[in-house]
DNA sequence: AAATAAAGTTAAACTAGATTAACTTTTATT
DNA sequence: AATAAAAGTTAATCTAGTTTAACTTTATTT
C-alpha cells in the first residue's frame, strides 16, 4: 500500500491519537487506496456498505431517493471527511443511502471484514473511531437543531458561512436538496440576499 | 457502589461486550448511582456536561430554548437509554441543551474526569461506547431523513408506532415539540386520525 | 369540594415554502 | 460554431403548518 498517498490520513489520525511506526504499518496493511471517477457510486441504496471511506481528494454526496423518486442529500464529503452509509456498515444490512462522486475522488477504504481485527491489533484506532463518530453524532444533532429553529434563508446563510469551499464546487440544486428546499426557493432566497 | 441497582446496565453492556467479574468491578468503581426528582435538571444550558448518564428508571427530555424562548425537544430518554449533552461532554464546553427529568429518575453516571481512565483499564468499554454512539449517530441521521420526507402527520404516526410506551407517559405538547410542530396542529392531526 | 393551573381543542386568518410552468443562462457535445 | 442538455430564474397559484384567540377538559392544590 502506497503510504505516500495516504499521508493525509495519517496526519488526520495524529490529531486524535499517536501511533507508533509499527501501528501505522498495521493500519496501512488493513486499508486500500482507490480512485473513483466523477459520477461513480461508492455505495448504492440496496447494497451492503462494505467500507468506511476517508476522502483524500475529490467530493462525494450521500443521498437517498424517496418514494416519489426525489433525491435528498444528507451530506457532502470533501478532503479529510468520511463517506459511508454508517447504518448499513455497522449492521451489514442493505444501505438506505447512496454515496456518489461529484468529482474524481481518491479514497482510503477501511473494509468491514477486518476492521474489528484492526481495532484489536491497534486499540488506539478504536479510540480514534469513537472520537470521530462522537463528532459526527454531535454534527448530526446540530443539523436537527438548525432544522428546528432556522428558516430556509437562515440555513442557507449558515451553510454558506460554514462551508464556503463546498458551495463553490457544487451545483446550486444540490445545495437546495441538502437544505431540504426546492431549487426554485433557493433561487428566490439568493435574489433576496443580493438586494440586501 | 450498589451493584444490585446497576444490574440493568450490566445486562445492557453484555449485549455488546463480555466483561469479566474484575472488569465489572472496575466499571462499578468508576460510576455513580443517583436519583433525581421529577422536574430536576441533570444538565442545564450553559453548564458543562460532566456525565454520560444511563437511565435505570424514569424519563428525561433533552431540549433547548431558542432565541424566542421556545422549547425544542431533541429526545426523550427512558429505561435503557442514555441522556447527556454529548457535544458538551466530549469538548467540556458549555452545554446547548438541557436534560430535565419528567419523572423521578434513577441514573448511572459516567464522569468525564475518569472515563478515559476507565477506557484504558477496560478497553472493551471503549468498544461498547463506540458501538453505542454509532447507533446514536444512525438514529440521528434517520431522524433527519424523516424530517426531509415525511409530513407532520406521517411523523406522528411513526413516533406512535416506534415509541408507544413514551407516548403514554408524556404530555402531548411535548410530543408536538419533539416533532417540531405546534400543539394546535398535533391536536388537528389527532382529530383527523380519529375519523379515519 | 372549590378554585386554580395546566393541558388539550377548535376554528379563522395568515405565511413560509412547494408546485407548476415558461423562460434564460451556462455547460457539454458534436 | 451550432446544438443540445443541464442548471438556474421568475412569477402565479397553492398548501402544510403557524399564529392568535377563545374555549373545554383534566390535574393539582387548598
Amino acid at each position: 500500500m502506497n503510504s505516500q498517498k495516504v499521508q493525509p490520513l495519517l496526519d488526520y489520525i495524529r490529531k486524535h491519537v499517536t501511533l507508533t511506526k509499527e501501528e501505522e504499518d498495521v493500519l496501512l496493511s488493513h486499508v486500500t487506496f482507490r480512485k473513483y471517477l466523477k459520477g461513480q457510486y461508492i455505495v448504492q441504496q440496496g447494497d451492503v456498505c462494505k467500507y468506511e471511506c476517508y476522502v483524500l481528494s475529490g467530493c462525494t454526496k450521500t443521498f437517498y431517493l424517496d418514494d416519489e423518486g426525489q433525491e435528498h442529500i444528507l451530506m457532502f464529503s470533501i478532503e479529510d471527511w468520511w463517506a459511508a452509509d454508517m447504518g448499513s456498515f455497522i449492521t451489514q444490512t442493505p444501505a438506505n443511502f447512496n454515496v456518489q462522486c461529484l468529482e474524481n475522488t481518491e479514497l482510503v477504504m477501511f473494509p468491514y471484514e477486518t476492521i474489528e481485527e484492526l481495532y484489536a491489533k491497534v486499540p488506539k484506532l478504536e479510540r480514534f473511531f469513537r472520537q470521530i463518530i462522537e463528532k459526527a453524532f454531535v454534527a448530526s444533532q446540530k443539523r436537527i437543531v438548525r432544522n428546528f429553529s432556522l428558516t430556509a434563508k437562515e440555513q442557507y446563510i449558515y451553510f454558506r458561512e460554514q462551508y464556503p469551499e463546498i458551495e463553490q464546487r457544487i451545483p446550486q440544486y444540490m445545495i437546495a436538496s441538502y437544505l431540504g428546499i426546492t431549487k426554485e426557493f433557493l433561487s428566490k432566497i439568493k435574489s433576496q440576499l443580493a438586494l440586501e
